[in-house]
DNA sequence: AATTCGGGGAA
DNA sequence: TTCCCAGAATT
């Protein structure tokens, strides 16, 4: 029911919020929302920004290449972390001029550190395409500007705001944090309809006047007082109208991140690569030993199709239970490859009992920290994976 | 909607 | 150790 509008893509590719729908967030605020004005809101943190905003290098001016660079560099990274590379980068190339004309291999040597290296790629095409196409300006218009590669909906309204005054809305993890506290939003503002609620929310509170400070003001307020865990909601400006305050929700606003699904996971074969041959051995169906299954020269590796196909077949084999969607064979690497499949819980604990060779240590489901040999946990997901002992020497 | 991309500091 | 960080692009 609640959604951004089209987007006009016509005229633009990516990304606007419509400021038509402003009264949109109202209705979903709580009753009496807010005590204040919105007017009084913005004052307050815009007062409470020019006093306690720390002193950093790219507020220096609003020079839109220095938004643009350090807003950049700023993504999915620290402030502490990205001073100095600021700094560095600015003297290095102090202009967009400067940045365009660089070989890349150079800007990727500055970057060295930073991380996230696809960054410093999509800036410097990014710069080269504005000394092709915008006569070497900055363009002040927000379809240019979206346009460029490394532009999303969060560094557009950034740096239109911040070097520009345009009235756009930023979302990001400390203005995220801070809106939902101070509506009280209850549900996930990082997923699904909670997504378009803050969008919309930012856009609403949006000023006036001082767009950009005020965007600023916003995240420094998450980033110095409202922050993730402990809160100082006595030295916040925005204190008596929060309703995460008002109510003592600070720790439950933004919800918790749901923690990651545990996928049980049952190695079924090793692959090990020795001068010039390549072993591969499954565990046998007796599970009493491993079995050698195939041996030949390095030269004679498998397409990858065919050996995915017969690890496939190994994994049914063994544990009964075909590869599908849903119950993936995972590709493990630690001096050997070693491949597993997932599966339930339930199914693990079933087949464990039935299930122990030389090399599978005492048969139990070990901790996370135990897996540190196994990369093979990500953000979304951590696996569970039965241990065994470091293959003998098969050669 | 889920994953990937990184490295550092804080909890 | 895990979590988190001025997100964007890809699948």
């Amino acid at each position: 029911m609640h959604s951004l509008p089209k987007l006009p893509t016509a005229c633009c590719r990516k990304f606007f919020v419509s400021f038509r729908k402003i009264a949109r967030v109202a209705m979903r605020l709580p009753d009496g929302w807010p005590p204040r004005t919105l007017g009084t809101l913005r004052r307050q943190v815009l007062a409470w920004f020019d006093a306690n905003q720390r002193s950093l290098p790219w507020r220096e001016n609003r020079d839109p290449y220095r938004v643009w660079l350090s807003e950049v560099m700023l993504q999915q990274t620290t402030v502490a972390a990205v001073v100095p590379y600021f700094q560095r980068f600015l003297k290095t190339f102090p202009t967009l001029r400067d940045l365009a004309a660089a070989d890349e291999q150079e800007v990727l040597k500055l970057w060295e550190g930073l991380g996230y290296y696809r960054r410093a790629r999509h800036l410097h095409a990014a710069a080269k395409r504005i000394i092709a196409d915008h006569g070497g300006k900055f363009p002040a218009d927000a379809t240019a500007v979206a346009d460029l590669p490394g532009v999303g909906r969060y560094i557009l309204g950034a740096v239109l705001s911040q070097a520009f005054e345009q009235k756009f809305p930023i979302v990001e993890a400390n203005s995220l944090r801070v809106l939902a506290r101070l509506f009280g939003y209850r549900n996930d503002p990082r997923e699904g309809e909670g997504r378009v609620w803050v969008w919309e929310a930012a856009t609403a509170v949006l000023p006036e006047k001082r767009i950009g400070d005020f965007n600023q003001a916003v995240m420094e307020l998450g980033a110095l007082v409202c922050t993730p865990t402990s809160p100082k909601c006595p030295s916040c400006p925005w204190a008596k109208s929060c309703i995460a305050n008002r109510d003592s929700l600070q720790t439950l606003i933004p919800p918790p991140k749901k923690p990651p699904v545990i996928v049980a996971c049952r190695e079924i074969a090793v692959v090990i690569r020795h001068r010039e041959k390549v072993l591969v051995c499954r565990r046998s169906p007796d599970a009493k030993r491993w079995a050698n299954l195939w041996e030949f020269p390095h030269a004679d590796w498998p397409a990858e199709e065919l050996f995915e196909d017969a690890v496939g077949r190994i994994a049914e084999e063994l544990t009964g239970v075909a590869v599908s969607p849903g119950r993936e064979l995972l590709t493990i690497q630690h001096g050997v490859t070693r491949f597993a499949i997932t599966m339930t819980a339930a199914e693990a604990q079933r087949q464990s009992g039935q299930f122990r060779s030389p090399f599978y240590s005492e048969g139990r489901w070990v901790s996370p920290g135990e897996l540190k040999d196994y990369p093979t946990s990500t953000p979304q997901r951590k696996l569970f994976l039965e241990v065994s002992r470091p293959q003998q020497r098969l050669f």
